[in-house]
DNA sequence: TTAGTTGCAAATCGTTTGCATCAAG
DNA sequence: CTTGATGCAAACGATTTGCAACTAA
């Protein structure tokens, strides 16, 4: 799969081009295993030697978002945009707000709510947030003890 | 209700003052029963008649939110943040993306859920954020006509 | 009186854009 | 060659900040 990102299959097409640059940065996208932020591929590349400008990394970031390549998201306060590789799973995490040590859910508890939803509200529901935390068996035996 | 959040029990202890400003943000944000951003605020305080600078804005918004009296919050892509009276209710919300018109759901979908998760990861779960998200009628049509 | 609050203008931060140059196809 | 991709620097929009003036307590 990552030779399948790292490959020309996305890149070409559409009059859409193969370049050292696009390719250096879907490699930072998927060898990070979680989301990063634009300057955060920025300083991967340059510390790879690969000398690109931030506004080739934006530039290449807008391109991949509008193929669907990968998503874009931000974690609720200020902070600049992060990004992801679009492996179309869903899935959600529990966060333990002691160690942040966190755990992937196999199941979205929400889908089924969502068809409901759908109907009663005649919304087009594209998506949700969800983000389930408390403190994890350490982090909980650790703060009954204060 | 409406009275306790103009009242002066948010607004006053710890040092912070009553202000003729932040009675009126306040106002706003009450008023308006969806997520607002600073400047739509700021522009509702001068069509009141109330003289107030950008800034201002913003910066009653950080004390509210570090007070604990507001939620914070961005819908997914670019745009400014978004601020809400944070009624300590249990509940959730269906928020349009084009509109931000919100629905609020009278049940939450985890409960059980959540029941389940205990068990199996002996976490102690303390809460969740869920935020969904999609387009209305009115802005889905929109949007499509596109 | 005095410390918290405000307005103003300037600064900052993340992101975007215009333009000339470069390189993939 | 032709057109899409890039670097650079300047522009941009949202938010923050320094400072002096103001005002609630």
């Amino acid at each position: 799969m990552t030779d399948n990102l790292n490959g020309d299959s996305i890149l070409t097409g559409n009059g859409h081009r193969n370049t050292r640059k696009r390719r250096a940065v879907i490699k930072a996208l998927s060898e990070s295993g979680k989301p990063v932020t634009a300057e955060e591929i920025y300083l991967s590349l340059i510390n790879s030697g690969d000398s690109v400008c931030i506004s080739t990394v934006y530039r290449t970031l807008d391109f991949l978002f509008s193929e669907n390549i990968i998503k874009k998201m931000r974690f609720n306060d200020n902070e600049s945009a992060c990004y992801e590789i679009n492996r179309n799973e869903h899935s959600h995490k529990l966060v333990c707000r002691g160690c942040r040590k966190t755990i992937s859910l196999d199941v979205c508890p929400l889908s089924e709510f969502e068809d409901k939803l759908k109907k009663e509200t005649l919304f087009n529901i594209t998506g949700h947030n969800l983000e389930i935390f408390g403190y994890c068996p350490d982090c909980n035996s650790e703060s009954s003890l204060i």
